[in-house]
DNA sequence: AGGAAGATCTACT
DNA sequence: GTAGATCTTCCTA
């Protein structure tokens, strides 16, 4: 099992959250590693996207401009959503997990929100990085499965610019809509 | 200090 | 399908 390293993440946010599907991701909770397979990411590349929070000032454009594989946390509502930024430093791009297929574990992850109650991420993690981290990080499988890619346009967004940046693997934990 | 908006979820009709 | 719950962050004063 290899981690996937910072190279990974500094391409472009649409590349990396392609590329991210099907990977695993690992979080360490006292001496249990719980696994889930990544199945949906959206894309959001920068300041000026509409929808993103980056187009606001603050911490969280800051964040979104840091160094590639940073682990930004955000709240909304009674959640919280995790994203990696990507792209090189400076660049506001970054790729939100939406949801992930649990291997080793049960938990509905079929959504943004319960994916992080299922794996117990919260603020604490914000800045964290992803790819140097003892709690959380992301491998590649040992076999690379074939699977198709699908897109469609993001989800839960009134600001929507007919950009197809929301990826999934045909599964079960997908959210739907 | 207060208000508004938001990348959501659950429950109920 | 729609309403409501309820939290974090940013903006204004």
């Amino acid at each position: 099992m290899k981690k996937l390293n910072k190279e990974f993440f500094e391409r472009k946010a649409e590349i990396v959250a392609k590329d991210l599907l099907g990977k695993i991701i690992c979080r360490k909770i006292k001496k249990k590693i719980l696994k889930a397979k990544i199945v949906e990411t959206e894309a959001y590349y920068d300041e000026k996207d509409p929808a993103s929070r980056a187009c606001k000032n603050g911490d969280l454009r800051e964040t979104m401009k840091s160094e590639a594989g940073t682990i930004l946390v955000y709240g909304v509502h009674n959640n919280w959503l995790i994203n990696f930024v990507t792209g090189k430093k400076g660049k506001a791009e970054a790729v939100l997990l939406r949801a992930l297929e649990p291997l080793n574990f049960k938990a509905k992850t079929n959504g943004p929100g319960l994916l992080t109650k299922a794996l117990l991420i919260d603020k604490k993690f914000h800045k964290k990085d992803i790819t140097n981290n003892k709690e959380l990080w992301i491998e590649n499988p040992f076999i690379k499965e074939k699977f198709e890619i699908k897109e469609s346009k993001r989800i839960g967004i009134k600001k929507d610019l007919n950009r197809k940046l929301r990826f999934y693997i045909q599964s079960k934990f997908v959210s739907k809509k």
